[in-house]
DNA sequence: ACTCTATTTCATTTTTTATTGAAAAGGATG
DNA sequence: CATCCTTTTCAATAAAAAATGAAATAGAGT
């Protein structure tokens, strides 16, 4: 069998040891901000390439799904962790992690932590009124507590900018 | 649904305004650190609670099972989350939250985040050697991967004593 | 030591989340 | 514009995670 260019059939090569080193530790990674398995892997792949890969490659070489694959290429470009580059002669798309890894961690910040520190802040504003309706005993207690919380968030939302410039360099 | 089946000593009282706010909000900040919905109801109920309660009390108020608060509370007491409280003349524990709010970021970071970036930053040592017996090409290319991600990791790793001085002061 | 009550444990059930794959849509090529 | 190959979508299914509650355990009070 000639190891030739249209390779069709589902032959599922082995992976090899450092490609599933790579991909044991991005599924660790991904699932620590939110991000199933599946998308994992396929960083995971993706990262040790020497060069771009096909989604039928990824299906092939992970054992993973259409869907899941069509999918995770989804979420991995849309937070710049993938990109899809131009193969001469090819008429499929091919993929390849993008080695800006502080992506990940920036996109993570701003649409997961940024807007989570902002929702509470609000919150804590409608706790407040709300614990004015309270007995004074009750109310100082709850406003003690609010107080506290708010600072800790106040404190947290200083951070975040602070830790984005970090990573960017 | 038929009424008064079951009567038990304390009555289900309806959750006020301030402690659905205060529940919703630690759900979600939970959630984020890996830990369940009904470890975020203990402690947002907790929060706002004016005196410490006890776990039946917990139990009643947010209608979860015996099962859910008592191994909610033992994940918040092992964080320092929670404390037990002595109350005079109660038989129960009853559980108070620690307003301490830094100690949950400081133990997930100390436990989670740290550890995962120690256990990768070995795994690349191993993918380095790893790569070692591939062709020079690819040798290279996987070499320049890895070196990005292992300076990445490294600058993680300065980041996080600095973050936890932060937080704690 | 015995009885009760409180708490923990854990096998089972329920709920939630991720994956699959067939069908639909998209798009290049002749 | 018809065909063929690729990619996306999404309802169904599988897998994983969390909650339940009965039984076991612990422990206080008598």
């Amino acid at each position: 069998m000639p190891s030739g260019l249209k390779e069709t059939a589902l032959e599922t090569s082995a992976l090899s040891e450092l490609e599933v080193e790579s991909i044991e530790m991005f599924i660790g990674f991904f699932k620590l901000i939110g991000l199933q398995k599946s998308i994992g892997e396929i960083y995971g792949l993706l990262f040790v390439s020497p060069r771009a890969l096909s989604m039928e490659e990824i299906i092939d070489r992970l054992g993973i799904s259409l869907g899941a694959a069509s999918q995770g290429l989804k979420v991995l470009r849309s937070v710049g962790a993938v990109k899809a580059v131009y193969v001469p002669g090819e008429r499929r798309d091919h993929f390849a992690a993008d080695l800006e890894l502080s992506k990940f961690a920036t996109a993570f910040i701003k649409e997961d932590l940024q807007p989570r520190l902002d929702r509470a802040l609000k919150r804590i504003e409608t706790m407040e009124s709300l614990a004015e309706e309270m007995t004074p005993m009750e109310r100082e207690a709850a406003e003690e507590r609010l107080e506290k919380l708010k600072h800790w968030l106040e404190r947290g939302e200083k951070m975040l900018p602070w830790i984005l410039k970090f990573l960017v360099h």
